[in-house]
DNA sequence: CGCAGCTCAGAGAGCGCTTTCCGGCGCGCA
DNA sequence: TGCGCGCCGGAAAGCGCTCTCTGAGCTGCG
């Protein structure tokens, strides 16, 4: 590695922190209990439970005085005991499942420089932290992974999961269904199993592309795909050719990526060897269309006067790129967001019916086509 | 909203699902305990504690018995119940400080757009990971929001904070220290204040950014700065003058920007405005580099041949960008995972001392400069 | 052969909380 | 004025685990 870090000491080693080590011992061996409120309040712990949970049937005036108690002694529940005897863990987990190959990169890198993970997280804490859930992040690549992650689940570390699974043929959604873990995925399951999901019309989003495309006169419209086997790849796939058949396009051509910018970049390259007369693509997520925006600029192509370029997501890198990419906006935080809601509502009342939750897809016009 | 959800089921809503729900009630009623293990190995629940815990002092068969036995009735420990007595809670949190701007936005958009964010997930979670170390997501924007946080970490949350501070002048480090949460911070402390941290060496990195413009011949340097107040942003700055000083410019035309492309985008025009002959420019982030690139691209100007860039962080922006960024290196993941070491050491041993750590940065030549 | 000194397993106390069960008190109705 | 019912607060039983303390059984030395 290049960066030699260099260690150094705010104040001499060796030496014992004086007051705060000291005061953070006693601190921690000491913090304030339901005991000690109730006595505070002159009341017993029970009824201090009831207030504090707020359970009605308490007097208004023993309310008063022991929130009075709790501000004293600053009480704050544990969380550890409290799910111990409620078996909750007011918690949710994000779990996200995808090959094991992220195992060679130590920094998991692709997976979360992805703009597609923030976009997530951003919609799942958006409606957890006004209910005081908090959330978990979980990573898990290998088969033994997932059995270990559905262990610790049941077991309580969470109450419940969002899904997100990149990884075709996933076991993962099948084996949380059958230990009875409250469980939403964002985007369809790669296989058919009895599990809420929230997912985009994408092929729909996809026609939207091919419409825009066509609408703008090209008459040779080539695909970029995505990696084979992961659900919103096939769908767009589908959808483009789809739409595209029903204008009559009975083929076109195609090189697949696999999601990432790099790929896009070297799909674009190989379909334009083999097609030099090209003058539109449907890329199938922003960041290959942003890597192909690279490949054709190299070739000499104007975007969008010679090839005219739809992507697919509307994420940063769409309006990053030169020119902007006129996408498909995949409302994912509104989606993943809807997913926790939907994942709350279960765990509420685990009985709930599985349901799915489609949205539609809007085109947004940029400058590439 | 444009998007118009439609929810669908995938089988009758109302009806209570036959086995599954049954099963599931069953099962979460009763999870196999320690008391379970220890009768059908025919032991005491210490025993298997121990054994459990890897406890030496444990007679090899009978440590193999209970193996035999929490494999049969696939125990899983109780997280909260552990927690309770050892007060430990195995999870560590990742807490962004962020300035309260972002609770006008419902998703969060700008925070977990940047690929800073992702970024610093994926060197935490791969420290966490093999050590079994669970991972909290906290986000904090107002001043009651950090108190509230403070009392619940107290309280046994999570044993240990990364802090991620986005907002200058923050409370949260001081509150911390304070309550005595082992925390170490990615990035100073705006304020000195008792805590580790990791951090880059940003004013070596501007340096490194200035020889290059320099060396290439440029004469006439802008720089676009961050948010005034962010430490990172600072000493950027300070490092670029600095070492543009130490070459003999005095001055150099300068304007800022909050870190996001826009911004980037809307200075670099601001500066190109009041300094046409501009040859040269540092920006203080690639995102904001990204949008120089673009402002510079609609003044009809080349990069490098007629500006050059260079900008700072070395994220995925710089590679996407159109030409590819001369970039500062900026090892977050390397970082993120050193802070997460140093925190589980803190964990580990409460009165080791406060220390840092720096990372020298690196110059990435790219094309824009 | 006896006893100190060791190793190792079990008994049991409690971690801090929720919640059921009860008993006491006050009110309404006869 | 007496009885029953409802309301509200307290006592106490655990939730599942760890860990100290105790004691049983063994070895080794006097």
């Amino acid at each position: 590695m290049a960066e030699s870090p260099q260690t150094g000491n705010l104040s001499r080693p060796g030496e014992r922190v004086p007051g705060s080590a000291g005061e953070r011992g006693a601190a921690r061996s000491r913090l304030p209990t339901l005991e000690d409120v109730a006595r505070v309040a002159g009341v017993s712990r029970a009824t201090v439970s009831r207030v504090v949970n707020g359970v009605r049937n308490v007097d208004p005036d023993l309310h008063t005085t022991v929130w009075a108690a709790v501000d004293a002694t600053g009480y704050v529940p544990n969380r550890a005991a409290r799910s111990l005897v409620t078996r909750r863990a007011g918690t949710v987990a994000l779990v996200v499942s995808d090959s094991e190959e992220h195992d060679d990169d130590p920094f998991l890198g692709r997976l979360f420089t992805d703009p597609f993970f923030g976009r997530v997280v951003g919609g799942v804490l958006s409606v957890l932290r006004p209910v005081g859930v908090q959330l978990g992040l979980h990573l898990v690549g290998s088969p033994p992974a997932r059995v270990r992650l559905v262990g610790d689940l049941r077991q309580g570390q969470a109450d419940g999961v969002v899904l997100l699974s990149l990884h075709p043929d996933d076991a993962l959604p099948g084996l949380l269904v059958e230990a009875g873990i409250a469980a939403v995925m964002v985007g369809r399951p790669a296989r058919p199993a009895p599990i809420s999901y929230v997912d985009l019309a994408n092929e729909a989003g996809a026609a939207l592309a091919v419409e825009r495309l066509l609408a703008r006169g090209c008459q040779r419209v080539g695909l970029i795909a995505g990696p084979e086997h992961v659900p919103a790849s096939q769908d767009r796939v589908a959808g483009f050719r789809q739409a595209m058949a029903r204008r009559g396009y009975a083929w076109s051509p195609s090189e697949a990526g696999n999601f990432t910018r790099e790929s896009g970049e070297a799909a674009m390259r190989r379909l334009l060897a083999a097609h030099p007369d090209l003058d539109g693509v449907f890329v199938a997520n922003d960041l290959m269309a942003q890597g192909a925006l690279v490949a054709l600029h190299e070739a000499g192509r104007r975007v969008p006067d010679d090839v005219a370029v739809v992507g697919f997501d509307d994420s940063s890198a769409a309006q990053a790129a030169q020119p902007p990419l006129t996408t498909v906006r995949h409302p994912l935080e509104v989606m993943a967001a809807e997913a926790t809601r939907l994942l709350l509502a279960r765990i509420e009342d685990p009985q709930l019916r599985v349901a799915s939750v489609i949205h539609d897809p809007v085109l947004v016009v940029r400058r590439s086509a």
